[in-house]
DNA sequence: TTTTTGTAAATTGTTGACAATTGACCGATT
DNA sequence: AATCGGTCAATTGTCAACAATTTACAAAAA
């Protein structure tokens, strides 16, 4: 017993000054915790596409050695958020556009499939749910709180997602977006853009509320082709400003 | 130039006698060599599911030391092979039935997608090369040699989702047959289900053949469902079996 | 000036040693 | 006899040192 106290106060001997959670989670697998900080790293936008992770540095950063920092690289890569190089280093992975449309194809897929189970078998609760996310959207829309609306977007997908009641399903969503984050470059710049996206998300939840799965699996579809579309335009955008 | 031809000589010196392949691969990542015997030990069966994996005694037999091998642990717990249990150990995954009809659900989605997309763009040779795997199905319905059957199941699948040119895809179903084959325990006993199971392969070539989506996708689906309750059978089966 | 070659610094790959945790065994106490 | 507590072996977690490789830089040659 005596013992145990003991234990809870000691760990907090040379905390990195970066990242005190480090430290406290010591106990619960060193190698997760620097996988989890530097995927924060990454969506923070710390770190980008392209960057290197140099082990030393990341270790002394974090407070560690490089064992589990090199763990936590082999384990991101097989997430596919980093590439290593052997002998060369471990680079944050650049998403090329033919991959990125490939994730929009499968996440058509996906996401149809998830239309037409949750027409055919979401709660009352579910529903609501959506319901309610929908009409935040709405307002985020007539608001034109750009940022609101793209976390918004994300939390309707993936709560359909989760409804559809496959744990695999999910991951490999997750998975997907995930990796997609690397590759997109702000979207939504145009206010017309907005009211067309937030349109289609009603038309959706109409489709699965109607409990049409047909019109449910379409409707999702297309709005995810039409995402892809979009991505596009904006990605040969983004290239031209660039080159010229 | 002339050192180059030294350096291709030299690494053969302590080579563990267990596998030769490692001591060659050295220079090919230790973490990568590991990582692929495990899966080649688990495919052929030398190691099943809940059996337990130890460090060092596998460090030993591969002739490295431990980095390496716990390296190739943390991937092979991210690709879903084993699982790790913090200061216990990591075990060959069980998949439990609930997960592995997850997984034939999520089949089912993939591989109607394929066909749909075959239907649509296959080209001539491919379906040649389905057509030529299905006449090899049927022969070896013919002369009940179920093994072959078995393989040439595999790589029919296989090799449709191939052609629907997704590297994603190809990924994502990959790692899901992988973690089936965890699960499986052969199926395919009743002479009666191979005729059946050949039947609606002949059925989606012809779907796909006659360039028609919905039919190839719905053929498709059936298909893997009629797996998929296959399997659960075959799973009370043996659960009787083991209980009695 | 350009290319090449050699050297040094930085970084990754690998290893063996040490610390911490777990689980089993065994004796003592109730 | 059963349970509690403690010790010990086995195994995992972490680390720091060493080896091998790459890259940058500078000097020499064309």
């Amino acid at each position: 017993m005596s013992i145990e106290i003991a234990q809870q106060v000691a760990p907090l001997s040379s905390a990195s000054l970066a990242t005190p959670t480090i430290s406290m989670l010591q106990k619960h697998s060193l190698t997760g915790a620097v996988q989890q900080e530097i995927e924060r790293l990454i969506n923070v936008g710390e770190l980008g596409p392209g960057d290197k992770l140099t082990e030393a540095s990341l270790a002394e950063r974090l407070g560690v050695s490089r064992g589990p920092v090199r763990e936590a690289f082999r384990v991101l890569e097989e997430v596919g958020l980093v590439q290593l190089e052997k002998n060369r280093g471990v680079y944050v992975r650049q998403i090329p556009l033919e991959e990125a449309l490939e994730i929009f194809d499968l996440r058509a897929m996906m996401e149809a499939h998830v239309g037409g189970t949750l027409a055919a078998n979401a709660s009352k609760e579910q529903l609501a749910q959506l319901h309610a996310l929908v009409v935040q959207m709405e307002h985020a829309v007539k608001v034109e709180d750009e940022a609101t609306y793209y976390r918004l977007n994300v939390e309707f997908h993936e709560a359909m997602v989760s409804y559809a009641g496959n744990k695999k399903l999910i991951g490999m969503y997750r998975k997907l977006t995930r990796e997609l984050s690397l590759f997109r470059r702000r979207n939504f710049s145009d206010h017309a853009l907005l009211v067309t996206s937030v349109n289609e998300h009603r038309d959706i939840l109409d489709a699965i509320g109607s409990r049409n799965a047909a019109k449910a699996a379409e409707a999702l579809r297309q709005h995810v082709l039409m995402s892809r579309e979009r991505t596009i335009r904006n990605y040969v955008k983004y290239s031209e400003r660039k080159a010229q």
